[in-house]
DNA sequence: GAATTTTACCAAACCGTTTTAAATTAATGC
DNA sequence: GCATTAATTTAAAACGGTTTGGTAAAATTC
């Protein structure tokens, strides 16, 4: 059905029945009630892509996509979709080849000149992100989901990943703990530095030497994990304790850990960041994993909201949240051998 | 700039041009060439919602994603993505609220009316799927990933469930396991009756018993294979093998064994099946693990070409497709502690 | 070389809304 | 009760393309 049938029918014109349905002022209460009424009754919904002609608004928002090493993108998305559910606004997902990094650039010119979204949530973002300067130069709204340090405004939702492994580490330095890993995330991302930055930071408060052969930068895989931990532990003399960027990194460190007979929570102790998974979860490692945890779904949901205001207006300089991040400690935390 | 514009500054007439970029043959090949050049040159490209409205066609393909244990569902994506990153088709997630099953058939109702898609996706159907029957009766195209028995047709991209699963348990039963377990998908799901069929065909063709008391349904997580693996392995006599529908079931396996001192590749053995993903992989685990594998990536990518297909016309009935698992061997598979 | 077909292009109608600018009706002031 | 103002409603013009139904020019036929 469309409007002009169903206005008919109603007794009224196209533009007062659309102005009923959008909830302009100049509408009587009676009419607009009435009309509401009706368009549920009838079943009449306006023709989105009409809709997104007249308006000029693509009713969409771009989230692009890696390759690699993107498990909790699906929780994020999540997250997104909950709460965009209930508006109409759809989420476009672009695939990005990794493999091709000037293509990204590229790629974040063509969605915001195809004019298929609205805005566009930036994804683990670099110090000094082309993309943000892209996206900001060409005037399309946009969430990072992380921080930049660039000279460009740009509206925030973080965690405090600085803080977070800050607390962890001088956790396990509490602990008694003295050569503590660091299995980080991909080099060059904020979120690397600020965590790289927090780890530092507590080693030096209690002064103890850092020493870059502990910290390795890498994507979340077992894999990784695992290698890196591995070429750790044959160091002597080898860390009793990691600080890992993620679940998977977590996994892979138990796997290094027990394939050279080294038990986790008591000779080796780690804890990773814990971004809640509903299929893998910290607690039911054997032994539970200490975690730093924040959840990326609720970080997706909560994307959205802030998206949804940039887009009615409020300014990009308001919008910036820092999450704070909760540090459970389980069994595979413990006292270094030594200090036993 | 509009195609007025960009018409105007060729010299021709906006319809010569429009049908120049579509392709449509009553246009010299010197023009559409000349047309083709120009519009990459100024950048010219048509609004994508005025289309949209004047073909009456969506420009998206709809995926309805669940909340819980998904963490195969990005890597799908991502091949979906990938593939339709070069037409002009979006992907149109949206969220499904798993706790509220009926809500569900309204979700696929309120899309196909909705008009924001040209075809939809279904994923792990039933065997007699409410959302197929809907779909069907209103008209909207769509693609099962997975199969169903209803008596509606349906175009289908599927893996050898069945098959692949048969081979794995008669493998085992080769090896010479008698007490062989099965962690399975969730309860009454296509592909969870077919790993079921294929489990129990490979018993049957060798003349072993069906234990019920070896078979567990669940989603796939770490904390269900776990859960499931532990309580399988407190019976008398225990299994000595085990068939698990996930990576993540798999993990929670290692797991269990490890808990209560048991070797994995020794005094049990492990199958998995893998859809393939790139932060945690079979070969990797310690030890390796034995897996029944198929691409999910994959098989996101065939489903756009499907989907494409569909909507160009080919017959629903003629989109079949069925894709042959392989079996890879590796260290979690060997013949039963009794036997060596 | 006239009649016919084919090729290449075009003017105008249409897709289904929103929005501007104007017209009507109701309410208020005096 | 008339003029004025405010509250509703509406006709018509966008929005930016595609597509229908032609027409003029070029190629073919006889």
């Amino acid at each position: 059905m469309k409007l002009r049938e169903f206005a008919q029918q109603l007794g009224l014109s196209p533009t007062t029945v659309s102005r009923a349905l959008s909830g302009y002022p100049e509408v009587s209460e009676k009419t607009r009630k009435r009309v509401a009424e009706e368009a549920t009754r009838l079943g009449y919904r306006p023709n989105i892509n009409a809709v997104r002609l007249a308006t000029g608004r693509a009713g969409a928002i771009g989230v692009v996509m890696g390759r690699s090493g993107e498990f909790h993108f699906s929780e994020f998305m999540g997250g997104l979709a909950e709460r965009l559910g209930t508006e109409d606004i759809d989420i476009l997902v672009s695939p990005m080849d990794d493999k091709n990094p000037t293509g990204e650039i590229q790629l974040y010119s063509r969605l915001a000149v195809s004019g298929r979204v609205d805005a566009v949530i930036v994804h683990s973002p670099e110090p000094n992100d082309e993309r943000i300067a892209l996206l900001h130069k060409l005037g399309m709204p946009f969430l990072v989901h992380g921080r930049s340090d660039i000279d460009v405004p740009h509206a925030w939702l973080d965690i405090d990943n600085e803080g977070a492994i800050r607390r962890a580490t001088s956790h396990l330095i509490d602990l008694g703990h003295r050569r503590i890993a660091m299995i980080n995330g991909r080099q060059g991302r904020t979120f690397s530095l600020h965590r790289d930055k927090g780890y530092r930071d507590a080693l030096q408060a209690r002064g103890l030497p850092f020493d870059p052969r502990l910290v390795a930068h890498g994507n979340f895989t077992d894999e990784l994990g695992f290698r890196f931990a591995r070429s750790f532990l044959e160091q002597t003399p080898r860390p009793t304790a990691f600080v890992a960027g993620s679940m998977m990194t977590a996994l892979g460190i138990y796997r290094a850990a027990r394939s050279i007979g080294l038990e986790i929570g008591r000779e080796v102790s780690v804890i990773a960041h814990d971004d809640v998974f509903p299929y893998l979860t910290a607690e039911n490692m054997v032994p539970s994993l200490s975690a730093t945890r924040s959840s990326m779904r609720a970080a997706g949901a909560r994307s959205a909201d802030l998206v949804l205001q940039l887009l009615s207006g409020r300014p990009t300089e308001e919008v910036h949240e820092l999450w704070p991040v909760e540090l459970i400690l389980r069994e595979s935390t413990a006292p270094p051998p030594e200090s036993a």
